[in-house]
DNA sequence: ATCTAAAATGAAAATATTTTCAACGGAATT
DNA sequence: AATTCCGTTGAAAATATTTTCATTTTAGAT
């Protein structure tokens, strides 16, 4: 058990506290002889600088925290993928907290990301995001918030257009007449949902119609293949629209098991295009989030905020792409 | 901005700050009337201790750092939600590292997570993990491996027997008869792989046959689905193993296209269950694998190692279900 | 009222780093 | 030769906590 400290190696070089410090963090006031000296005593002791003490000391962790639902829905599980990734590069450190719908206290959490001192947060905007952010305000923590439109001092946004994405989907189905359009909605009841109630309650309302086509999941009904495979057996639309990969497939499935054919009986759109949607037959059609750019863009404008860069745009909004029945495969 | 310390608490409360200290951690110590007093100054100043300052006096972090493949894997993204879950019980904090195949240098991160001083390393057993333990012992940081049968003074491990479930799988087809197994190998070439394969071929040598059956995806084809679609053009088989459940879909639709019919034609067996294999038509037969469990039981081992309780068994093997045609749907 | 033991509290050291400010040495200038 | 200045270096303070050891207070016994 070795526990190498800054004194050790100061005196393994011949040298003061100070100017190890100095070689460590890259000052250039060091004479080229005795920083050589350190940085051979530095790999002969085999010293790793602790990360703990220069937080104390620096007040600065280079540590953010991101604060998530469920880790295993494939929009978050790449979103964390891109975040890693960038927080890499730029050497910070991510504490994952991860928030178990109906167990997790979110207070809790808010609590234990201010004790850890972490830089920065990043956190996707749930239901009861307002208090969470006001803790963190309290403390001047700059947040980055995924999945909503909101942005203050230290406050930035990166969300994806989900609004514009089914007004387009829905205006294009009404152009050609077809009026009979259902959305399914998470028993979540979450942003995303609202969000697509919004697009589509729009493009009603431009070709002067009511939309009132949301199917919802209800909440007691834990698994969504149940629910829709009792929900196709007297029901039918012409456009079935879900959000999340698998419930897309429950769709599917659910529907030809009652012998509706896609997509000749009823079109079936996904929000949110995976690896499993693509493979599937028959082939739906779906959009393409780019969940793994929204994670790492995230992280990349926290970064810009945690070294005062210049944050250009408060509230970034990223498209999606329409690929009816895309036959890319991965 | 405020930034209130142990100092200012004591100030408000009238005593010392090793007082302070004592009643923020429940020493029994404390007159009830003070700790009265310390309790009320610290929700009045809205004081929350400092975990870097606490770290560095106790030489101890609360905080365990997680190294892991890609999360968008469903064994992995499920491993972390239950990993997650105990280590919020236990109050340890976690720090998230993933690896990006031939792009991250797994040694940065084992040197980023020796000097972030995390009390334990929950590690995912790839190819070249020995280095990373031999980094880590020398620093004498527990270890829990996932995914391999590896123990020492320092390290536990938790795995999940493929090796069995591969074997009892072919052995009952071998028992009927059926000798055309075909397994899926993963470009990776990763662990999994290998004990599936030990598994076949324990078991082909049981009924005095060799087995050859393994099919691999070249390293050069990223796409699974693009693979399988050109190889059933010209190859049958009586069963069709696949490890992941996106290459299992995959297989099923590439199988389909060709008018292969599951399970008619051709069993096709998943190892690893999801919400995604589980909803699929044709339906298929799949291995339940516990992988929030497997999260779950690595953490609460390394909480164990940690606060020095006995660890009765450190390796810990965690089975598979084999559920035919599974119809529970979530 | 006095003594003793136990309970409660505080002062100060320790944890590993960064950073400010002062000091030193040598080179250039006067 | 003295002065100035710049490039290097070191001493010490600062960061926010825990913990040890000593001291003070309190309660109980005599």
């Amino acid at each position: 058990m070795k526990k190498v400290t800054i004194y050790e190696v100061a005196k393994e070089a011949h040298v003061s506290l100070a100017t190890v410090s100095r070689v460590i963090n890259g000052s250039n006031v060091v004479k080229e002889d005795t920083k050589k000296r350190v940085e051979e005593a530095i790999t002969k002791l085999g010293y790793r600088p602790n990360a703990i003490a220069q937080g104390l000391a620096l007040s600065r962790t280079t540590t953010v925290g991101l604060i998530l639902p469920s880790t295993s829905v494939s929009f978050f599980s790449r979103a964390i993928n891109g975040l890693c990734d960038v927080a890499k590069i730029y050497e910070y450190n991510v504490f994952l907290h991860t928030i178990t719908e109906g167990v997790t206290d979110i207070k809790e959490i808010i609590d234990e990301v201010i004790k850890s001192r972490v830089d920065g947060v990043i956190i996707y905007a749930d239901k009861d995001l307002d208090d969470s952010v006001k803790l963190l305000e309290e403390y001047s923590i700059p947040m980055v918030v995924i999945g909503n439109k909101i942005s203050s001092d230290n406050i930035c946004s990166v969300y994806v257009d989900y609004e514009r994405a089914v007004f387009e989907l829905c205006d294009s189905y009404l152009e050609k007449g077809i009026t009979d359009i259902a959305i399914l909605q998470d028993y979540r009841n979450d942003l995303v949902s609202s969000f697509m109630r919004k697009g589509a309650e729009e493009a009603f309302r431009k070709h002067d119609l009511e939309y009132k086509g949301f199917v919802e999941v209800s909440r007691d009904n834990r698994s969504t293949y149940k629910f829709l495979k009792s929900y196709f057996k007297n029901h039918k639309h012409q456009v079935f629209v879900a959000n999340r990969d698998s419930q897309a497939l429950a769709a599917l499935n659910a529907a030809t098991g009652h012998g509706i054919s896609i997509p000749e009986d009823m079109e079936l759109v996904c929000m949110n295009e995976s690896k499993y949607t693509s493979s599937v037959r028959p082939e739906i059609s779906s959009f393409v989030v780019p969940s793994y750019d929204l994670g790492a863009i995230s992280m990349r404008l926290m970064t810009k905020m945690l070294k005062d860069e210049n944050v250009e745009e408060k509230e970034k909004c990223l498209d999606i792409l329409y690929s009816p029945k895309d036959t890319t495969r991965q």
